[in-house]
RNA sequence: AACCCGGUGGUGUAAUUGGCAACACAACUGGUUUUGGUCCAGUCAUUCGAGGUUCGAGUCCUCGCCGGGUUGCCA
């Protein structure tokens, strides 16, 4: 055809968020050689959450945008948090949102003997002191936000004096917490930070890396930049609480001779709607058992909305759409859901699941016979084909699909009215029947056996359609209905997060399953039609006894005009 | 209270750097449809406030107001 032969007038404009503006004019200014090179440095004393996975697609995501790399690398500066079963589970998370570190997995405990290095080289320029103040003095020592702080006794100690104490720190001389190196900045800057910071601590206690090398461990401000700068970081991309840091974090790279020179960028990290993304709060969550684990699928961790059914692709389609700036927000779940149903509704293959069943016995259809009924798999996508449903005259039906008396706006089955079962043919309904609670138990109805393949034969209309499974062949399972771990958008309102728990957001129903459901693979999505999208869970796959998650609902028309209506 | 950062619809993010406030989600209308799904069309903000500069201000200046962060040997 005529391509190139247009100017492409209506071509999305590139929106750039500050991030890349900033590089671009680093890039424009000739800066780092033209490189452009991120990491993800989480500490590895937890799991990932959806807070994390925005860093992660934006310092990957910049690194491939840019044809630069992002390095994976562990902050492991603090023994006493941080366990090898995390290292795992963060690389297994990552890798699972689609990211890739090649061979570039790196551990700021790699770096523990350069820091001392470095460190020392400091202590020999007269800028980092050992103090011998404890804890509680140094608190005193540091004054307030208000009022400036105290230079430490210690502060003018000899730099062979300091040499010798840091060696015996290193060499575990001294008790725990009893000696500190600090850098020698300024005790009175209005800037806690740079308040003679501490860069290392006095610690014994094993690391799940280096085991009992250490008896000293660098702060995360000390060991951060310098790592930084070892890797050859441009832009070390983190949350805004750390822009008071930069400060300090410019200071170390200024007073060294570091062959990089890295830049702190700071941004906002994603807050979402009926949720919680500390880790303190959601390690509670599972201790105290309010949730069945830490992949339990009401949990914002990346090992949950995976086991919900959530796709890689949404999660990395929803942090491009909500946007990088330095404003702290929220955003609607409603809009991860989306991204959610975005990817599910290309990718997901329908079936029919009843979750509410009621059943129907077709009078007049034949006893013993069964029919084979075509069904689509993915209405937007040919190439997902076709399957095979069986018709005969019991069916399940959904209970809410049926009504004895209902308002015009009501398009199912109601006593004497007609309904068409989706890809089979239309009912209408002659008899209710209950049992001794009042309680219905079975729909009696007719078919019209000239009302296959969409059509009737007299050209009348039927605006409803329901979904249904064939009781004969039904498969029956379990399926939990999820919704919002917390009731409330916003947790942590008032003083007891745990308050705003929503008592709903597990339930558990039995379901009658089309046949071609007991072949789903472990971890697949499908479409239940008219109903959601459900993840057929691996664990209990594994288990043998498969359920089926709620990965998320269909968006649900009726549901409003109902609520609306009552 | 000191210092740092921020403030654009219900929610987020943009605005050629001083030139008609755009995109997405949500909500609401209507259309198509063998899923009340998808899809399509439409409606929904004069940018925290007050001054100032300017032909022209979301953008620049001044003064306020509001929100977040910081007083770990956590990250």
């Amino acid at each position: 055809m005529n391509d190139a032969a247009e100017p492409r007038a209506d071509e999305a404009p590139e929106r750039k968020h500050f991030i890349e503006k900033i590089i671009d004019e680093d890039l424009a200014q000739g800066r780092n050689e033209g490189r452009v090179h991120t990491r993800f440095p989480p500490e590895p004393n937890g799991f990932l959450h959806i807070g994390h996975a925005k860093a992660i697609c934006i310092n990957f995501g910049l690194a491939e945008k840019y044809g630069g790399s992002c390095n994976l690398r562990f902050d492991d500066t603090n023994p006493t948090k941080e366990e090898t079963r995390f290292v795992e589970a963060i690389q297994e998370d990552v890798r699972w949102l689609g990211f890739d570190w090649d061979d570039r997995l790196y551990y700021a405990s790699g770096y523990f003997e350069r820091l001392v290095e470095l460190a020392t080289s400091l202590i020999e320029r007269g800028k980092a002191f050992v103090c011998d103040l404890s804890g509680e003095e140094m608190r005193a020592y540091r004054g307030s936000l208000t009022e400036p702080g105290r230079d430490s006794p210690f502060r003018d100690r000899p730099v062979e004096e300091n040499l010798d104490l840091f060696r015996r720190m290193q060499a575990g001389e001294f008790e725990d917490g009893s000696r500190t190196l600090r850098a020698r900045i300024d005790m009175s800057s209005p800037n806690l930070n740079l308040r003679d910071p501490v860069m290392y601590r006095i610690i014994r206690q094993e690391h799940h890396r280096t085991g009992d090398r250490w008896c000293i461990y660098p702060t995360y401000d000390w060991a951060h930049g310098q790592s930084d700068a070892i890797e050859g970081i441009t832009h070390s991309l983190c949350s805004l609480e750390f822009e008071n840091h930069r400060p300090l974090y410019d200071w170390y790279l200024d007073n060294l001779d570091l062959p990089a020179r890295p830049r702190q960028i700071e941004f906002a990290r994603l807050e979402l709607t009926h949720t919680i993304t500390s880790k303190r709060k959601l390690r509670q969550l599972v201790e105290e058992g309010h949730v069945e684990g830490w992949d339990d699928p009401r949990m914002p961790t990346l090992g949950g909305i995976r086991r919900r059914g959530v796709p890689a692709e949404a999660i990395r389609h929803f942090c491009e759409e909500i946007g990088v700036a330095k404003y702290n927000s929220t955003i609607d779940w409603a809009k991860f859901d989306f991204s959610t149903r975005e990817v599910l509704n290309r990718t997901a293959e329908r079936r029919m699941a009843v979750l509410d069943p009621v059943k129907v016995v077709i009078t007049n259809y034949p006893e013993g016979q069964v029919e084979e009924l075509e069904a689509i798999n993915n209405p937007g996508d040919e190439s997902a084909g076709t399957r095979i449903l069986p018709f005969s005259r019991e069916v399940w039906i959904e209970r809410d699909d049926f009504r004895e008396e209902a308002p015009r706006k009501f398009f199912r089955l109601v006593t004497g009215r007609e309904v068409r079962l989706r890809y089979a043919y239309v009912i209408r309904c002659d008899e209710v029947i209950k049992d001794a609670a009042g309680e219905i138990v079975e729909l009696r109805c007719t078919y019209d056996p000239e009302s296959g393949g969409g059509k009737t034969s007299d050209g009348r209309k039927v605006k409803g359609i329901i979904h249904w499974v064939s009781a004969g062949h039904a498969v029956t399972s379990e399926v939990i209905l999820y919704d919002h771990l917390f009731a409330s958008p916003d947790p942590e309102e008032g003083d007891d997060y745990l308050a705003h728990l929503n008592p709903d957001s597990r339930q558990v129903v039995s379901a009658r399953l089309e046949p071609a459901l007991a072949s789903a693979s472990p971890g697949e999505v499908v479409q239940f039609e008219r109903l959601g999208y459900f993840c057929n869970d691996p664990v209990r796959a594994a288990d043998g006894a498969p359920a089926f998650h709620r990965t998320v609902g269909l968006r649900d028309t009726w549901g409003k005009i109902e609520k609306k209506g009552s």
